[in-house]
DNA sequence: CTGTTAGCGCATTCAA
DNA sequence: TTGAATGCGCTAACAG
């Protein structure tokens, strides 16, 4: 099933040289004459010889692996960013293993433990939960995003997930809105917890009332967290939500409720999914650039395997405006 | 970075046992004395070992791994039926190595062979247009999902996508439209091209006329599908998207066109990705279900890594009724 | 029940 | 420039 493929040695036999000789032709690792180089091609070639990861990784010691954990590999959000890690790590010798921890702490422990086993090089943590002590004696770099960890080969890239929301907040109270309620969720990491904060900041300051109920970062409890909303508070005139998902949700309740968006309710969600650009009507949100955080958390992976220490440049999470905010008299 | 792990050496040391002895404890391989066990577990314990699949895989010769080619990790249909296989896949010793195809058949050429050098023990083919000569001597079973892949250890998985097209337009049809059009794709697998066959023949049939534009199978194809579709055929009544993401764009460009759906123009997609239920109005969609497609992949993988001849059952592809289409007068 | 031995496929010494 | 020898971490076969 495995034992059938063609090793070194057959390849060195076919070619009348060494396993030796044939490991350096293949890796470059040393001068062979021409004419075994060729001998040792055409082999190869022949043979349809592939060397294997394997052997190549126990006998040097390294895995050019890469872990990545994510929440899931069907997310709207964690998809994009993970194409545009495995985009980036094609030009380089490193291959990303990655592994959904479906919004579980166990499921991301033993993640953990699954990629600590297969001697990653190093760690992407991609919106997990995981706390700094879980990190505590890992031997490699770990490079989260979403979540500020703490620990000695531990970086952060983290967004100004607060400011954006107080930003966006503060955009439908210049649209004239006075009643705004916030969808949040208790699952999720930081980052929502704190574009909660930004939303209550930027309504404390206006001196409003704060209106916040709970969904899942799911249609489905967008749908729901907005049913009892409008029965908590029937005269609220948008919405933010802490992401688009729950704005969808959000949408589809309202459209069977027959509430126009945005002519009788505004609605705001987050991240620009690449589907908020074609809801109906097209969503106004808070921008995470899916390729910009890829781009920028393999650059400082670049760094970090060649020692040099990581460094991440500014990202800004922009709104963009679309057509589900309206504004409304004062 | 990757020799600081302790192996099995270390743990047997600690423990006063065997390498061997220890590897037969972690494996149940072999009765140990309950002292020794205990031993020996401390040690693992203490050292925070974890065995190397790398040499495991090596020594054993197999590796425990199947391959994955997909399209896209940030696909909205691929995306969820990787999920559900990710997940099925738990409850067995075997893990995924998934690795994206990009459209593109050197892409997914270079998949296979990094999967191949990776000693998987069998493939999953997703929505690749790889071809059977491809797959010639490969020493491994094959499970495709969406193209009829021919080869003595081959196996496709195969939904009948004509017959259920032939039926979504038949259902167009009965709601008394009668000028339909059909988006379809060059990019796509043979799936694609039967969903087009299939609405040739029911429109063929009710001797009507074939009306038929290209987009790529994303949301920027079918809006400009779209705008193309009604410069050249501006009475249509309703239309027939290839899948959903292209509706989904057919949608947005009849909505900044303030053609409404479904009261001026109907529209259909294909596939229930998770967000047609939430789109605005509610997508009428023929729904490949992708938990039953995972589940089945899995499970003819499951009959096929014991040796037996893996068997697929029959999967519907059933049509949706949400709320993008209306019966107009005849 | 348990230790010793011999590879798995490869890269890397060390000599020549 | 090249081959032989050694070892990466682990399991399996073979003796006891």
């Amino acid at each position: 099933m495995v034992r059938n493929r063609p090793t070194i040695e057959e390849v060195a036999r076919r070619a009348g040289v060494s396993p030796a000789t044939v490991s350096r032709v293949l890796n470059g690792t040393a001068r062979v004459s021409r004419d075994k180089v060729r001998a040792v091609l055409e082999a190869v070639e022949a043979l349809g010889y592939t060397p294997s990861p394997q052997a190549q990784s126990l006998a040097k010691g390294r895995s050019y692996a890469v872990g990545i954990i994510l929440p899931d590999f069907s997310s709207a959000f964690y998809g994009p960013i993970l194409e545009a890690i495995t985009l980036e790590l094609e030009s380089t010798p490193f291959r990303p293993i990655a592994v959904p921890g479906h919004w579980s702490l166990v499921r991301e422990l033993e993640a953990l433990d699954f990629l600590k086993g297969h001697r990653v090089e190093a760690l992407l943590l991609l919106g997990t939960s995981l706390e700094s002590s879980a990190l505590k004696n890992l031997n490699m770099p770990v490079l989260a995003f979403g979540q500020p960890l703490e620990g000695p080969r531990v970086w952060s890239l983290v967004l100004d997930n607060r400011q954006a929301a107080y930003r966006a907040t503060r955009y439908l109270l210049d649209k004239g809105h006075r009643k705004i309620a916030h969808i949040s969720s208790h699952r999720g990491g930081m980052d929502i917890r704190e574009r909660l904060l930004g939303y209550r900041k930027a309504m404390r300051e206006a001196g409003l009332e704060v209106r916040v109920v709970y969904g899942n970062l799911q249609e489905d409890g967008g749908y729901r967290a907005t049913q009892e909303l409008l029965s908590r508070y029937p005269d609220t005139t948008a919405i933010f939500a802490a992401n688009d998902q729950t704005a969808f949700g959000a949408r589809l309740y309202l459209f069977k409720q027959g509430v126009r968006v945005p002519e009788d309710i505004s609605l705001m969600g987050f991240d620009d999914i690449p589907l908020a650009a074609y809801h109906i009507p097209p969503l106004t949100t808070v921008r995470q650039p899916a390729g910009e955080v890829g781009h920028a958390l393999i650059e400082a992976l670049k760094n970090l395997l060649e020692g040099k220490e990581p460094q991440f440049p500014f990202i800004a999470l922009d709104l963009v405006e679309r057509a589900s905010v309206k504004e409304v008299g004062t």
